[in-house]
DNA sequence: CGTTAATCTGGAACAAGTTTCAAGGATGGT
DNA sequence: ACCATCCTTGAAACTTGTTCCAGATTAACG
């Protein structure tokens, strides 16, 4: 849980370097709250962050890179504070839901950051698979969490909480684009938490 | 149905300015087949297609909206391949999980064209609403030809379309990532539609 | 300390998407 | 045929992500 993200074949960052890395992130994150994903501008971010542009090339080869890190770093703080307060709904589908929603609203706070994160989410390719799939991890263990289900999950309840997953992703781009409102997002969280309630239900034990 | 997308405000393009549009969306299919997205340069397909740079910024107004117009072309040619053959099964989950095992296929075939599409489509921002929104409509249309029910569909069929299509993009991404393999597509696809059945069972009549 | 390797900096250079513009062509109305 | 208008061309310029490099700084170690 506080275990947080030190990949295992990573050298360790000396205390400098580990506020460099957070400078960038935080800098990062402040553009992107104030433009999304076209104000993340490398040049800026680095100089907003205090260092040269080759340097926030080699923390983060990548504007993808960089933005999927942002992602994966803003949703370590989000899973820190559904643990400080779970959902309240007593069913798995309900409390998942409960949470995506929550999600939502967050997100909805600072649009021009989530689209910078869902972006490049979405456009990053192999060469960041690694990142991305830290983030997807993530995002899965927040699902879990938010069921209430203990014990290992069932493959079951893994397919489900795919499509859950899918569906949340997907819808949010959706919004991101201005192609479905908020009204929309929510009615395809609440449907695919609904149709995935049965499969659950039967998928695992308390 | 053989109405094809001229968009009902834009202007009647003579003979010449439609085989300029077809020699840009072919030259970019063809690019795209061979590399991808990345080989899809917009001064190669300016180049390939025969005309000046500057015009097909006129045609496409971004790489982006010139990708999202050759997926929206390609799918018309799926959706009437799917109208000469149309799936065999008798239920209608199990008819538009085939049918999107087929589409599935057939990306499998050109994975480059595919990756070039469907990262554009999902990279796409508001400027290319309506591009996107052509795309998400012909998509709907396809998977509720494939439900092979008859009438308007109920609002509960169309939020399970939704979720079906969320599953199958979000899939896709997955899959063009590298992240998760075609099997694991499959599954995802089956996995929804299944889910999916009774609510469009319960939603509309034949 | 002094040395050595790794890291950081400032800045130039390169790549590809996008914009701009002047000059030449096509179209349509009269 | 003539004019006005819109379209196309070719080429240069601009923007932003990315790469490269030489020299300054820092960290690790004897």
């Amino acid at each position: 849980m506080t275990a947080h993200s030190t990949p295992p074949s990573a050298p360790p960052l000396t205390e400098r370097q580990e506020a460099r890395r957070r400078r960038i992130l935080d800098a990062t994150a402040e553009l992107a709250r104030r433009g999304g994903f076209g104000a993340v501008q490398m040049r800026e971010v680095a100089e907003s962050a205090d260092v040269a542009l080759g340097t926030l090339y080699r923390y983060f080869p990548s504007k993808v890179h960089l933005l999927v890190a942002t992602m994966h770093d803003q949703l370590e703080r989000l899973h820190e504070t559904l643990h400080r307060r779970p959902p309240e709904e007593p069913e798995p589908a309900a409390r998942v839901a409960e949470t995506l929603l929550r999600a939502f609203r967050a997100l909805r706070r600072e649009p021009n950051l989530a689209e910078a994160m869902v972006r490049a989410f979405t456009f990053a390719d192999r060469s960041a698979g690694a990142e991305v799939d830290a983030v997807s991890r993530l995002t899965t263990a927040i699902i879990l969490d938010a069921t209430g289900l203990e014990g290992p999950p069932t493959p079951e309840l893994l397919s489900a909480v795919r499509v859950v997953e899918h569906t949340w992703h997907s819808t949010l781009i959706g919004w991101l684009s201005g192609r479905s409102s908020a009204e929309q997002v929510r009615t395809d969280i609440e449907t695919v938490c609904r149709l995935v309630e049965s499969e659950s239900a039967g998928g695992a034990r308390r």
